[in-house]
DNA sequence: AATGAATGAGGCTTCATTCAT
DNA sequence: AATGAATGAAGCCTCATTCAT
């Protein structure tokens, strides 16, 4: 199958992913998606070669647009600031787009996802990453597997934004506090 | 007096979903399920009735269990060894038990899990929850809502026991750091 | 299968079985008529030895009912006024007993009710038969096929009862009006 | 321009069913439907919603078949030739047509059939209302209301229709029959 | 390339009937 | 005899994917 030619359809089938997901789960057929896209029924499988193909590379979409925002503005201050920077970013994006949010937290559980794109996605962390690195050089979690204190800031992060959404009123105060509950494991 | 119905057989049934679950998705037919617990397609339509049904009785068995677990052989020490007890027990049951884990965490996020379902397993945490607010009455994070460092708590122990699985030679190891991070985030 | 004792029983059975038929036609389940019966879904089956079975007895009693009702009370005169008489019992009894009719009707054009047992269904009208033959003795049907007259003129009472139970609170003209189209049919 | 929808395999499909159905009854399986049309299991269901939505469009259409064909041909005479006319171009069609009649029955009586595609059917009868109507004017049954004579007349046609299929060798007599039977009624 | 009809493999569930108790 | 659990064959319908146009 050659690469087809409109960028324009082929995001807005991703677009319409991610909303029907976020709305109807990943059981959401084909022809749902196509249709929210207004893209034929078969057209979806000249962008995609199988439903898990597009599941892949939605996820693979949503997690680098989820890392940019996160790093996005970064400045060179020290480890604390910039972290707490990235992780207000983090908690923005999330707030501010919960379809993506939900429908990334979908894909990430989801068996339908590649071991490889899971491994590709990691990458789009690779920023995060780095600060978290030199965050916690000089902490408590120094001397631990990088990759767990990674997956428990994560988990944090997930957490808060988890807790944010169900009471965004208070988002600031919450997004703080898990901020501070990060610094005071790793920092 | 008709043949009684079969508390084993049920048993065998929700055993086998969580084996099929744990290998197939939540997309596995129910079919799959009754196979697999030696027991007739339509039989499992007698003690369950619906698949959705069955999920949600699955997931207070499994909550329950994963809740009981932690809370087993507890001793009136103080609170941090009361943590460290109900952690180390918590973690030890997602080790022992990966198919169940791993069910539970698919059947966490399903939308075919009702509100109602959410909340009667919210029960099941109540005794880890207690500890949890004795743990933190002193602590930093002793004025934060109850409920948003119950996530972070829950966030930190699931992230820790994936890690475990994905590297279980060292097991207490990153068990034991999993514990410092978050005594140190509220105690 | 000996024939088990309890007559009663057979008799709920039937009885639930018109009620539920009628409300929710032939396709209801033995196990709703069963319990509408207040009997367990394996005892009809000691009573009946299939669906099928059920039916064709409910339609031969419904049909011997049907046919008592028009007879009864008939007295020694002349060929009119039996003939009205028998109708007027006739439409009586289908208003007072729309579940019986409905269940009847719906009986009567399934294909699970045997050619044989239509044959005996036929000997329930054989009374009316007989006042039908001395009726059309003398008048223009005289030579025509016995078979179809009586076809005919069931075919006239049964669209009076549609008519009257969709407008019952004419039903005594309704009534005449019929009765007067049929005597001037075959009188 | 993808494949358009095929009215053939429309019409096929419905053809189908009028056979299977009258055949089996109205629980035949969709699948046996859409084999005898010779199209796969579920291309019946892009032409037809549901099982009932095919049931019900196949009613409107047999029964819009049955009064065109009663009404075919009708030239300004006299009431009672007209009469006479539709009534024998209506045994005709059944007698002709015997799995369209007996299908038609079937959905007749079926409680899957809308109340609206009983209204809609209803308008098929329209022309054939009007004859009637004529007819009667003058008659005995003039003061009676309209739908009852209707459905008298309609009992009679279905009545005798029966009985010419059930002895087909002396159809134009019962043909007669019938029709003197019903003038002397109405006329 | 785009469209949407066509395909047919399942999936969930119902149900008549049988069977252990 | 009575009970209701057990069985497994269908049945309706959905859906990813293919294909004719």
């Amino acid at each position: 199958m050659p690469r087809p030619r409109s960028d324009d359809k082929r995001a807005a089938i991703m677009a319409a992913a991610t909303r029907i997901i976020a709305a109807q789960g990943l059981g959401a057929a084909t022809a749902a998606i196509a249709k929210e896209a207004g893209v034929s029924n078969g057209s979806l499988f000249t962008y995609f070669d199988t439903k898990a193909d597009l599941l892949n590379q939605l996820y693979l979409e949503l997690k680098g647009e989820m890392g940019a925002a996160a790093l996005g503005g970064l400045r060179a201050t020290d480890e604390r600031a910039q972290m707490l920077h990235m992780w207000s970013r983090w908690m923005d994006w999330a707030t501010a787009n919960p379809q993506k949010r939900r429908t990334l937290a979908q894909l990430q559980v989801s068996d339908q996802i590649t071991a490889s794109t899971h491994e590709s996605a990691s990458h789009a962390m690779t920023g995060i990453g780095g600060i978290l690195e030199r965050s916690r050089a000089n902490g408590p979690m120094r001397d631990a597997p990088a990759a767990l204190v990674f997956t428990l800031c994560n988990a944090l992060a997930e957490a808060t934004i988890d807790y944010i959404i169900g009471d965004p009123d208070h988002a600031d105060a919450h997004k703080q506090a898990g901020f501070d509950a990060l610094w005071r494991m790793i920092g």
